[in-house]
DNA sequence: GCCGTTTTCGGCCCGACTGTTTTCAGTCG
């Protein structure tokens, strides 16, 4: 629905709307895609849609007409008179919805390819503001868009930064490099990436040589700008970098500022404004005689308009600049509340090492407890276990707990395959000797939403399941969530006592932001792990960490921030 | 179109960069 209103939004802008009224769909789009409610089911309480903020009463008419037609009158209007091409168009850098209602309007171009047509034919040039370097521009856009469109894991970006954020140190008088944006605040994914950089060599006016020396870092493919304290360019991989150097008097309005989002920002200026303040990323300073309030540090900023420092993660306008004003934000969740890891494989299905390196992993990572936990028999590929070979490996876990000497508990546990029907592919009697029983889908066997969901549903019935393992089923940028009622089933493992596990690799994070948050709500049990098939990614726990403390999760409400005694307390009892 | 410890009407965040201009409109974040 956060889509099909946005769209509406851009339709509206290249319409010429009243500017305001476009914000007031951007802003509804923006809280559909947030919110937890369920608007589907909400669709017939408009008392309850009017609680989201940003919604109002002709809104709600809109989200009504979306849940029960899956459409909007008002999108639609929009669309037979532009074409669904002009909202593709706007995707191209430059073009906005000026430009693209003026190609519309002066050359009939509706779309990506009919812009490319023009292009080539050498139809544009004449047109109002298309000189030469636009249409080189354009040119250039469509080229790129069609080369790489779309976001970048945030461990892809994070890599970039490191290896920029290097290079930019070695020059003299640059003292700080510090990667802000979706980085920051732990998004799963990137957009692009904002390096902001200060010291002695990016005093205003005294900024040209390291802009030289930033335009000549070997990785980049193409300058998109570059001005006195701005350098923009894209790296091969299609990343686009923005680089800006700021005096250290401004760092912390500069780092608030481009650290974002744009929703927190705007209400953060809107307090400021209230407050007699403006807030740029130059400073806060105030209205009247715009002297300086607070400018070097965020904490200064944030304690100038009456806040506590809002961790990044939290930087979403869902509730945190209210917080913060109260000094009521919650203690989120660190890598030291964590106590152990309950998913891993080792050499005996598709992993890499033995038991005993996990454990001494483990210990390494100041762990107090681990859970072994490799595929059941259905995995075929992975050498899954079967019954007897399971019991087998019961044994040696065993083993091995005892061989630790109580410096580690190495719980006996596995993960089993939900099979197509929510059946498990071991016998009951099996799983009762297990500490954690982990199950998981595997195979999607192309079933509908309501069967993939009755098949989980099924699963986490069964009375020995103590985590339901990836419960989304999806792999970041290359294999969408399953198709499965997520409210239903976080509801109902939440009434079982089933934990849900979020994956802490980057590729993975089973859950989404609202997923988590949702979780918390409805009372869910959470367990974060690795699903390590390798002792080194052991502890690798930040990535997923992000995601938690974006859903304001603290250590109570994580389950292996518990000791050993009380996680198996805490987990579903053992019949 | 939304919203209200100034307001049910009149507000609604801010600045940099680019290209095409010769004072600014459009785009972007």
């Amino acid at each position: 629905m956060g889509r099909l209103l946005s769209e509406t939004a851009d339709l509206l802008e290249i319409d010429g709307a009243d500017s305001f009224r476009i914000r007031s769909y951007r802003r509804a789009a923006e809280a559909a895609e947030q919110t937890t409610v369920d608007l589907v089911a909400a669709a017939a309480d408009t008392a309850r849609l009017l609680e989201i903020p940003g919604i109002g009463k002709s809104m709600a008419a809109n989200l009504q007409a979306l849940a029960t037609t899956g459409t909007l009158p008002l999108r639609e209007e929009l669309l037979t008179k532009y074409g669904v091409g002009l909202l593709e168009l706007l995707k191209l850098p430059s073009m906005g919805p000026k430009t693209v209602a003026l190609l519309w309007s002066a050359a009939q171009i509706a779309s990506i390819d009919a812009l490319a047509q023009a292009i080539e034919a050498g139809r544009l040039t004449g047109l109002p503001r298309m000189g030469e370097k636009q249409i080189e521009k354009l040119r250039k856009g469509i080229e790129d868009y069609r080369r790489s469109a779309g976001r970048f894991r945030i461990d892809e970006a994070e890599e970039a930064a490191r290896r920029l954020t290097a290079y930019l140190l070695t020059f003299a008088g640059v003292e700080r490099v510090t990667p802000a944006g979706s980085l920051r605040r732990g998004r799963e994914t990137a957009g692009d990436l904002d390096l902001l950089v200060t010291g002695p060599a990016c005093t205003p006016e005294k900024t040209a040589s390291l802009v030289e020396y930033v335009a000549a870092y070997p990785g980049i493919h193409d300058m998109i700008a570059k001005g006195e304290n701005k350098v923009s360019f894209h790296l091969g991989n299609g990343l686009q970098v923005d680089v800006r150097l700021l005096p250290s008097a401004s760092y912390g309005a500069a780092l608030q500022y481009f650290t974002g989002s744009k929703a927190h920002n705007v209400a953060l200026r809107q307090r400021a404004l209230k407050m007699g303040y403006t807030l740029s990323e130059w400073a806060l300073a105030t209205l009247n005689d715009e002297s300086v309030v607070a400018a070097a540090t965020e904490e200064d900023i944030y304690a100038a308009l009456g806040m506590d420092w809002i961790a990044p993660e939290l930087r979403e306008n869902l509730g945190e600049i209210e917080s913060a004003a109260r000094h009521a934000l919650p203690r989120l969740i660190e890598a030291r509340d964590l106590r152990g890891d309950l998913h891993m494989h080792t050499v005996a299905t598709d992993g890499h090492s033995t038991i005993r390196e996990m454990a001494d992993a483990a210990i390494a990572c100041g762990y107090a407890y681990i859970a072994i936990t490799d595929h059941s028999k259905n995995l075929a590929m992975t050498n899954g276990l079967d019954e007897k070979r399971a019991l087998e490996h019961i044994g040696r876990i065993h083993e091995v707990d005892l061989e630790m000497e109580g410096r580690i508990r190495v719980f006996a546990g596995i993960e089993v395959d939900i099979l197509a029907d929510g059946t498990l592919d071991l016998d009951d009697e099996v799983l009762a000797q297990m500490e954690i029983v982990i199950a998981s889908v595997h195979t999607r066997f192309e079933q509908s939403r309501e069967e993939m969901t009755a098949r989980v549903l099924r699963a986490i019935e069964n009375p020995y399941v103590r985590i339901l393992g990836h419960p989304t089923g999806r792999l970041l940028l290359r294999r969408e969530p399953f198709a499965l009622d997520t409210g239903l089933v976080l509801k109902r493992a939440a009434e079982l006592g089933v934990a849900v596990e979020h994956n802490a690799a980057p590729e993975r994070l089973d859950l989404s932001d609202r997923d988590l948050r949702l979780a918390k709500e409805l009372g869910c049990k959470i367990v974060i792990d690795t699903d390590s098939h390798d002792a080194r990614n052991l502890g690798k726990m930040e990535y997923g960490l992000r995601q938690l403390r974006r859903a304001w999760l603290g250590p109570q409400d994580v389950l292996n921030t518990l000791g050993p005694i009380e996680l198996l307390k805490e987990l579903r009892p053992v019949p």
